[in-house]
DNA sequence: ATCTCGTCAATTGTTAACAATCAACCATTC
DNA sequence: GAATGGTTGATTGTTAACAATTGACGAGAT
């Protein structure tokens, strides 16, 4: 009996938890609006939970940063102001690139092969996919570089930094340049990794994340002064 | 009626808020030691507060990074390892690096006041203060120069980071080296932000967090195999 | 007309009881 | 003697009822 290599577990999972996983499906997706409020007996109601379970779900998303507690009042939806933007996109750059420092240094071949599955997935939705599958494929390729660098915390930070982010892009409708653009980047951008450069990684995706950053400041001060 | 400038409101917290704070203080004194189990039956009574309260205190320390959750078997305090320091340090490098740079570029008069009144403190802790004075005006100088960036993520992310570092402190008698060269290390670190120069700043940050870093990793791994 | 103040509905904050799960222990079996 | 399986006590997970707080609304005074 020693030939299961990966037997998953059934899904045992706390009831907050499931809860708190379906409230940021439906947050990201863009089902719930950015500002949208919250309340416990409603959603208590819909999950069919009872609110102290809904609770422990919110308190998830609030440490997440997806939603906004307000004592005796009631949780909302995160909006993100410019200044919010901004703190995002720094902060990602500065992640991005301690990332992609330690991943240049310690990228073997198993790691190379993950990058460039990823970077394929992406070249493919660029070809064929609609632009929903893009930012999906964008952001796996990232997800699974940060992964590789072995660095819990810096996966975990990046992770919720990614999902405001994206709660961004779901609510705007800011997707895609020329989708020829996107692979071109990513391209240039895991090019020093493959090939173990550490300052030249750590530089371009501080520089990949910045532009990123800045595309998403300009689109959010063009909607702020709505004609 | 416009006279009054600063009249604390009285403390309206909640009461979970409230365990949350006096948990931290516990744990970051060491009065619990770290990987300490803490059962939420016990805190109730210590507490006088419900479990369910006490659970949700217990979810914000979890959310900073200080508590450690099982599900169905208890919270134990972290623990921290070679590699949750290692993580904690370069985190740290690339978030001082980034606030660095923003303090520098943006410093005004007032803010330079600030720096210098924190850095005095730690000089004067350096002369005539205990250990421990020296280390809490260590971290107060750096939240000081976190809190100029006028990132509010940077900063909440910054400090909970230190705080687990601090956790680390608190639990190991690692304290000072000497006190002169704390002193003047810091005193080389602000130099470039008080003077504007971002890409100095931004280099003394992050070398600063690394030395720091490896001097705890040293620690710890001296530590880690006892005679 | 507007400002003040009390009232009330809606909502979160808190508690205590009940259910599910885990980990250790011990008897039992092979 | 080691592995198995059930039992039990301790602990967390979940629920529903009760308390406290907020914000809006309207009556009444100025």
């Amino acid at each position: 009996m020693s030939g299961i290599t990966s037997l998953e577990p059934p899904k045992r999972q706390s009831l907050d938890r499931a809860a708190a996983d379906s409230l940021r499906r439906a947050i990201l997706s863009g089902l719930i609006a950015p500002g949208a409020r919250l309340t416990e007996a409603k959603l208590a109601e819909q999950f069919m939970l009872s609110r102290g379970t809904v609770r422990a779900a919110l308190h998830r998303l609030v440490a997440e940063g997806l939603v906004i507690q307000r004592p005796y009042s009631g949780w909302d939806v995160l909006t993100l102001t410019v200044q919010d933007a901004w703190e995002l996109s720094t902060l990602r750059s500065s992640l991005e690139a301690l990332a992609g420092r330690l991943v240049a240094q310690s990228i073997d071949d198993a790691g190379r092969a993950i990058v460039m599955s990823a970077y394929d997935h992406l070249a493919q939705a660029a070809e064929e996919g609609g632009e929903v599958d893009l930012v999906e494929a964008d952001m796996a390729l990232h997800q699974a570089i940060v992964g590789l660098s072995g660095h819990r915390r810096l996966r975990e930070q990046y992770g919720l930094i990614a999902n405001q982010l994206r709660l961004y892009i779901a609510s705007s409708n800011m997707l895609a340049k020329t989708t020829e653009a996107v692979r071109d980047r990513h391209h240039s951008l895991i090019a020093p990794l493959l090939a173990g450069d550490a300052d030249a990684a750590e530089a371009a995706f501080r520089a990949h994340a910045v532009r990123s950053g800045e595309e998403i400041i300009a689109h959010l001060e063009r909607a702020a002064i709505p004609g």
